[in-house]
DNA sequence: ATGGTCGATCGTCGA
């Protein structure tokens, strides 16, 4: 079984090149992000006539995450558990056969916290302890646990071209970056890092003074495994095609095969 | 030091 995540950063600005991606993909199920649009608004039309399942938790102008399935999508939960208060969508997550067992699947979208400093920054670590708190609590079902999205965080120096310029970037900050051990410490496998643990591995790149052309980028969109799942990885990598494309997003997708 | 680019929306925020 494949799966891709995404940040599309918009879905109607990008429903031409995610189609064609997913038409050459083969994935059987896919989490989008940053779906900037509200459920009624999303194209899913267009996802469905290309064998898709859809379900969404939307808002309107920003966030929004999405599931697509080929093989059905079961038992839905919008909305990282941990507060009720919490209006913006960043979660949902789905339980999709493979093979003989289900796997649990989340589509995330972390916040960006920047500037830091801010209640922007303070949101961002909370909800990472919120992500911490369920995620312990789906690994004592030991259902396998797939979660892949934009996580926006730079894990280490070898997952930025330039490092010292994110210093003083939400992305990298110590807190971040020690949240994000904290929850891969629960026995969570970092699919891609596993796969190919060398530098160079990128997965964003800015719109903004050629980022993409000098290679000048980072690696936020990551999926997890928890040991279940980590045992049936049989490959994980980026495709960076996409952003050398027409209108593309500044993300690209990353994807995992489980047997 | 500043501006540099996008998307959603329609002045401005978020990234």
């Amino acid at each position: 079984m494949k799966i891709v995540t995404w940040n599309i950063n918009g879905v109607k600005a990008r429903l031409e090149a995610a189609t064609a991606y997913l038409r050459q993909a083969d994935a059987d199920v896919v989490c989008l992000q940053e779906i900037k649009s509200v459920d009624e608004g999303f194209p899913r039309e267009a996802f469905e006539e290309l064998g898709y399942t859809v379900a969404t938790h939307g808002q309107k102008g920003f966030n929004g995450v999405a599931l697509l399935s080929k093989v059905g999508l079961e038992d839905v939960t919008r909305g990282l558990p941990g507060e009720d208060a919490d209006p913006q969508a960043r979660w949902i997550e789905a339980l999709v056969p493979a093979g003989a067992t289900m796997v649990r699947v989340a589509s995330i979208y972390l916040p960006n916290g920047n500037p830091i400093g801010t209640d922007k920054f303070t949101y961002k670590l909370a909800w990472m302890r919120r992500l911490e708190a369920h995620t312990r609590t789906r690994l004592a079902e030991e259902t396998p646990l797939v979660l892949a999205g934009d996580f926006n965080v730079i894990p280490d120096r070898v997952d930025a071209k330039r490092p010292d310029a994110w210093g003083g970037d939400a992305l990298f900050q110590p807190e971040s970056r020690q949240a994000w051990r904290a929850l891969t410490h629960l026995g969570l496998t970092d699919a891609v890092r596993a796969c190919h643990p060398g530098p160079g591995v990128y997965t964003f790149w800015d719109y903004q003074a050629g980022a993409f052309q000098k290679d000048d980028g980072i690696r936020i969109d990551h999926i997890l495994l928890s040991p279940q799942a980590a045992d049936r990885l049989v490959e994980a990598g980026v495709d960076r095609a996409p952003r050398g494309g027409e209108k593309p997003s500044d993300h690209v997708p990353v994807w995992i095969e489980l047997a």
